[in-house]
DNA sequence: AGCCTCGTTTCACTGGATGAAATTGCTCTC
DNA sequence: GAGAGCAATTTCATCCAGTGAAACGAGGCT
């Protein structure tokens, strides 16, 4: 489809539309600047596809669906309707059944929403605050979470940064022992993780976390667990820049750690809490309610919808 | 595609292949006599809805997926990857974002497996033990779940019964007061939707459910609670049979309601107990381990699996 | 038995889906 | 900074896969 700056309102994703969409120009997926579109398209939508994800939604929505009660709701001609079912039964994702008096869906659909329990749903619910905190402090906000036994990064504003000039760190692994947001994973994960992790720690590293090493690095995590917040082992690269790292928990699980980085030259260290530090905690908090509150919500469960006493 | 009964393997679903799928009878989703034949169709599946699944699924299985890593597992050319994803992305189960790097799925796909919660998931469940008691006794199982006021059945295997020559009771919405599946539902629900249930039926009913005839009906309730089992009012239709209703419970809600009619002249009065009803609280129990083992299982949580220390 | 409804099957039609090739943009190394 | 390699996107000729009206058969209801 033709690209038009026009049929993107930028403020129905709460953020103002940047110069490089404001002039059409389309960013790439793995763009370095500016940010990607949601309405781009270099095709149009298949439609047998969306077809099929019309049937399917509607067989979620019924207890047990017939070919002419798909039919009525979704418009679709009824051999098309069979064609879709049937194509959903080779995946294994519907059942016809004469014991039932029509199609079902089976266990096997959760494999098509199961991704959205992880970092997926953080990074949902966090974009729009992360990208509001780098506007208004200009920094780069990276929110990761723990694989095997790093941090992998997997969201980062540096592309709509003013200050960022540097390589993407999208994909990138910092440590457990000196990055700050592997520094607060260690410290606000559950205490059997934190010993498993500190366990292949030891085999990994060998002499080089001895106990007096290790005896520090606990206290560290104490501190961090006290103040709410890690820093980067300044010694380590980019020296230039310090890192803050904070978690975000969901209930008692560590769902992902945020991290903010800056040059330390240009933040006068008297201001650092104010004008860094404050601002980034802040943001937890608010991403951590807004997870608290989608985990509460009423999910899509239509036999509660139903037993509803209605009164009208 | 050609029906071939050899390319169906009847031990592969726990069940023996019946007289009509052995000689290729295609039975039909509304049909009342035999099963259908899961690897019964009309059509050839549709091979972009196929990718657009397989698509679907991958990016499911990965935090944030690319058009080359999608490529690579899916062995889909990347302009059709890049296709499907944007025909996802038009529905809103993906996004396309620079600041991840490639695409993830959004909260959405949750209407894509939400019917799964509810009466789906105990038919998946309870059929093959439900077909087996049918089998065993010859008698008609009926699966039921409450809808509004009423229980609406959802699955019968009258359709294998030997003894079976009466029309469907499919859809049928047996009341709460009479039948075996209501009373049991009633007996067995939470309290206070039990006591909005008995609102609900004093306005409807008025005067033919005044204090003594109430009082009667929280007795029986309460008698259906030690027994463990409820009876149709043998005043009502078919009066010719007898119809002892279960509950499904899971955890402390009622997931469904179980039945099993036989004719009252044909089964001896003191053989009842053996022959039909120790045989449907056996089942009963049977179903509730199997619910309450896939509500505990590890779901598929692709955060936690990458978090396990893999000892090789 | 007759009529209506639902589910399935047929098959002529055509434009939508395809994917190799080209192009463009990004990453990495020296 | 330059250049090679890789990833993402775009182009467009091709053709058969997807379509759905019509027909058919099975089931429901009176």
């Amino acid at each position: 489809m033709e690209r038009d700056v026009d049929d993107w309102d930028g403020d129905a994703f709460g953020e103002p539309a940047s110069d490089a969409a404001q002039t059409s120009v389309h960013i790439r997926t793995n763009s370095r600047r500016g940010h990607t579109n949601p309405l781009d398209r270099s095709y149009p939508p298949v439609n047998s596809v969306l077809r099929a994800l019309h049937v399917l939604k509607v067989v979620n929505t019924k207890a047990i669906a017939t070919v002419n009660s798909i039919h009525a709701e979704t418009a679709i001609p009824r051999p098309t309707v069979v064609r879709m079912l049937e194509t959903l039964m080779h995946e294994g994702y519907i059942v016809r059944d004469n014991m039932c008096g029509g199609y079902r869906v089976t266990g096997k659909v959760a494999e098509l929403s199961a991704g959205y329990s992880g970092i997926s749903r953080v990074i949902e619910v966090a974009r729009p605050l992360a990208i509001g905190l780098t506007r208004q402090i200009k920094w780069p906000i990276g929110l990761g979470e723990i694989d095997g036994d790093e941090i992998e990064i997997r969201y980062w504003t540096g592309t709509i940064s003013p200050v960022v000039h540097t390589n993407t760190v999208l994909g990138k692994r910092p440590d457990l022992l000196k990055s700050a947001m592997g520094r607060v994973y260690m410290a606000f994960c559950p205490e059997q993780e934190r010993e498993r992790q500190i366990r292949v720690l030891r085999k990994r590293l060998g002499s080089e976390l001895d106990q007096v090493a290790e005896s520090e690095f606990r206290h560290m995590l104490d501190r961090i667990r006290r103040s709410g917040f890690a820093t980067r082992d300044p010694k380590t690269e980019p020296t230039r820049m310090t890192t803050f790292g904070v978690p975000i928990l969901d209930g008692a699980s560590v769902a992902a750690v945020m991290s903010v980085s800056f040059f330390t030259s240009s933040v006068p260290l008297n201001s650092v809490r104010e004008t860094v530090l404050d601002p980034l905690i802040e943001t937890r908090l608010n991403i951590e309610h807004a997870l608290a509150f989608i985990s509460t919500r009423p999910h899509l469960d239509t036999s509660l919808q139903r037993e509803y006493d209605v009164n009208l």
